[in-house]
DNA sequence: CCGCCGTTTGGAACGTGTTCTAATTATTCG
DNA sequence: CGAATAATTAGAACACGTTCCAAACGGCGG
């Protein structure tokens, strides 16, 4: 068997195939991050107690631990896996729109649409992406090339290949300064809907579109640079 | 001596004079804040243990929890007061410059220096922000009203009133929308901050004036609708 | 089959945010 | 002043994330 260093990051992160786990060990990691997504379906990140989550997956809370480095961890893993069940999505069924603007607003409303279809779950993966631990730096910045990745491919009207390294994409600069604001925009507003939970997917696809509108047409010239 | 509520909120969310506490109190609430502010300045968020907080401050565990809900809600108070000083610093000394976009960038930059003048402080001050609990949601929506405040005034390139109640101002809707997204952003930035701890302030300011540059180009012929 | 060695287990233990309680102190008011 | 009322205190207690440990387990090379 093999050995298990400090794990689960690099893992969600990067592609390599999940690292040297056997069979048995992945299922044990995946009856980890299934339990964690039913108790955060049910009653939020609070709702997901390690040890309620080590019991319902049949684990001890020592070994939750060798898998991943904490509650975050495993919230961000299950964030990875809805990110690339977006992406095949977007595979399956391209953005439709004729504009710039109105493919980056679709994309927007799916995406957040997959957040939002369980507000529980929702909210419990973006305060996991939100809560700031040092550790979970490197996730982020993997989730956050996926995002982009996506964002811009609907920008080009390309199509998305979810297989692809993600590292292999390569976004213009103005590509990559509009992604980043309008990610930076998108996720403040995702924040604000866990705090007040006052907006409702309509509400959030509204800001984005928003802002989209006034930064492509404020790119107008450098979109295609 | 005057019934102390839950407390603490309403009173850095609105302008109220801080409630109706004696004097003795007023000395209290402010023992404690600075010394949750020393202790994040040296060691930054999770140096802010209550315990010490209370030791530090001369009051009971007990007693803290009468003035503050909880750990963020001292951070946060103390982010308002921050917010304060730097309206003081914008009324004695207006953003400079030509332009809208100069101004705007101007404004990021001393927001964001001030955040950033002591790294420990200004991460626990954002990781308290973006906890995202839900009883810190009244606290924020007033800080985020006084930013938009600050922020439209340099966009409209007008003196700033400190003392001028929040909820008297009101920005048109282009201006609202113009303000949120990049409010976003920045938000979004010092997170990444946060959690990365890569950028500096040039980086910071660097990425609003981009994206400030693609929201007012593209609101040229609505930002005085 | 045996022994090795890494993995898993069950459970104790620790730190810290938060809550609770009984006793004490401070303030207000008649 | 004296009594009533409110605030404060010290400290226990609780919850939960996280760490640690000794014992049991399991697959693999010999």
């Amino acid at each position: 068997m093999s050995r298990i260093q400090p794990l689960s990051h690099g893992l969600a992160a990067s592609e390599p195939p999940v690292a040297k786990l056997v069979a048995s060990q992945l299922r044990r990691m995946r009856r980890i991050v299934d339990a964690a997504v039913e108790l955060a379906e049910q009653g939020g990140f609070d709702a997901v107690r390690l040890r309620d989550v080590a019991e319902r997956s049949d684990v001890a809370l020592g070994t939750l631990y060798k898998y991943f480095r904490g509650k975050e961890d495993i919230l961000l893993f299950a964030f990875n896996e809805g990110l690339r069940r977006l992406e095949q999505g977007l595979f399956e069924r391209r953005v439709a729109g004729a504009t710039p603007l109105e493919r980056v607003t679709e994309f927007f409303r799916r995406a957040t649409r997959g957040l939002l279809q369980n507000p529980q779950l929702g909210g419990a993966l973006i305060r996991a992406m939100s809560g700031g631990d040092r550790e979970t730096a490197v996730q982020i910045a993997g989730s956050n090339r996926r995002i982009t990745r996506m964002l811009v491919t609907a920008l080009r009207d390309e199509a998305l290949d979810p297989d692809a390294p993600v590292d292999a994409f390569a976004p213009t600069e103005s590509e990559r300064e509009i992604a980043e604001a309008l990610i930076g925009v998108w996720f403040a507003a995702l924040i604000g809907w866990v705090i007040g939970n006052e907006p409702d997917l309509d509400t959030i696809t509204r800001k984005m579109n928003v802002a989209a509108r006034l930064m492509l047409a404020g790119a107008r010239d450098g979109s295609a640079r």
